[in-house]
DNA sequence: TGTACATCAGTGAACGCGCGTTCACTGATGTAC
DNA sequence: TGTACATCAGTGAACGCGCGTTCACTGATGTAC
């Protein structure tokens, strides 16, 4: 039956959060327009009431979960990027980066989510520029890959050592070659003789 | 009807060779097992002759892709990493690295899958790890980190501008951060003044 | 070496299943008077 | 403010489709004598 319009455009949201979240955790094609409505309590047919189309909802979904996590806010520099390569992040993918949940298989999607991930990923390039104000804009782009590519990998692999390493890796030598020099003497990391 | 031995073997090799690049190139679950054997010129009821199941497959074609086209053979570490973060190995991901092409998929399939995707990940490692011989563990894992996290990022996104600055940014910057440090200082690239 | 028979690689139709999307329907909400 | 009617959020069954897998069948290959 009909509900008010605050009611429809909160059932608007809870789809779009369900999907944010949903999507990140199992990926784009594993999960149904079905799952996401079961989500919210809700039957399949009132989907398209809402959306156009289930790549419609994944392109929103995209937008939203990088408006809302791509990096922890607040903190400095060493506090996000640990909280970013953390076990929690690895083993939380619906609620953390959506660049990292949704990067390889972005490439087989339709244009419109190539789009939203490629604002996904201006902005989390954006955040980690803020970030490192005093790195170049190559060393920025290389924190980026590393950062993204590190949980990335820590996550597909069942080798929970390797995983370890490569987290921890990847936030000691981003951190070690930041401009801000001061952390790197005192972590005392092995570098030249 | 039946063929001779060496037939049904080449047809097996046919098989994994043809997965091995059809799911680096559109993804292991876009590509069916009808897509595979048409892909070799045989109809689908054959291939459970050969296969118990599509996962089975799946597992042989990712050690197939690993111990094929990891990294580029020969060379030294800039040829090789320019050849790894090349616009042609973002074009083609189907003959390329597969821990790139599966990494963000990989965590939502079977445990086989991830298995073999981390012997895949584990031998990028020991390739990246024989290139770059003076760095430490930490650097290499690092730099496998951002490698594989920049040809990603550059493949999934649509802005081809900030898909180049990262494949350029990170071989820049992982050799520039090697402990051969002779590629720093006539690359000129500003660090610290 | 020849022959009779068992084996099995490959065919193509069929299976049950889950998908995205559509549709007739329901009944509370919103609107016009 | 009350009433009559149009709207539309949500239901749940149905649609066509492609998937992984199975199966009865074919006929060349491999084997036993």
């Amino acid at each position: 039956m009909r509900r008010s319009r605050e009611d429809a455009a909160r059932t608007r949201d809870k789809i779009v959060a369900a999907a944010a979240a949903l999507f990140r955790a199992r990926g784009i094609d594993a999960v149904s327009v079905a799952d996401v409505m079961g989500e919210v309590g809700l039957t399949v047919g009132g989907f398209y009431k809402h959306f156009n189309s289930k790549d419609a909802l994944v392109a929103e979904a995209i937008e939203r979960a990088s408006l809302e996590s791509s990096l922890k806010k607040g903190g400095d520099a060493e506090e996000v990027l640990r909280a970013y390569l953390s076990w929690a992040h690895r083993a939380h993918p619906g609620r953390g980066c959506p660049v990292a949940a949704l990067c390889s298989e972005v490439g087989h999607q339709s244009a419109s989510t190539k789009r939203a991930f490629t604002h996904a990923l201006q902005h989390f390039v954006a955040q980690v520029a803020a970030l490192f104000p005093t790195k170049s804009r190559a060393q920025q782009l290389h924190a980026v890959a590393a950062v993204v590519g590190g949980l990335v990998l820590a996550r597909g692999t069942n080798d929970e050592k390797l995983a370890r390493d490569l987290l921890l890796a990847v936030s000691e030598e981003v951190l070690a070659q930041s401009s801000d020099r001061k952390s790197r003497s005192t972590r005392g990391k092995p570098d030249s003789p």
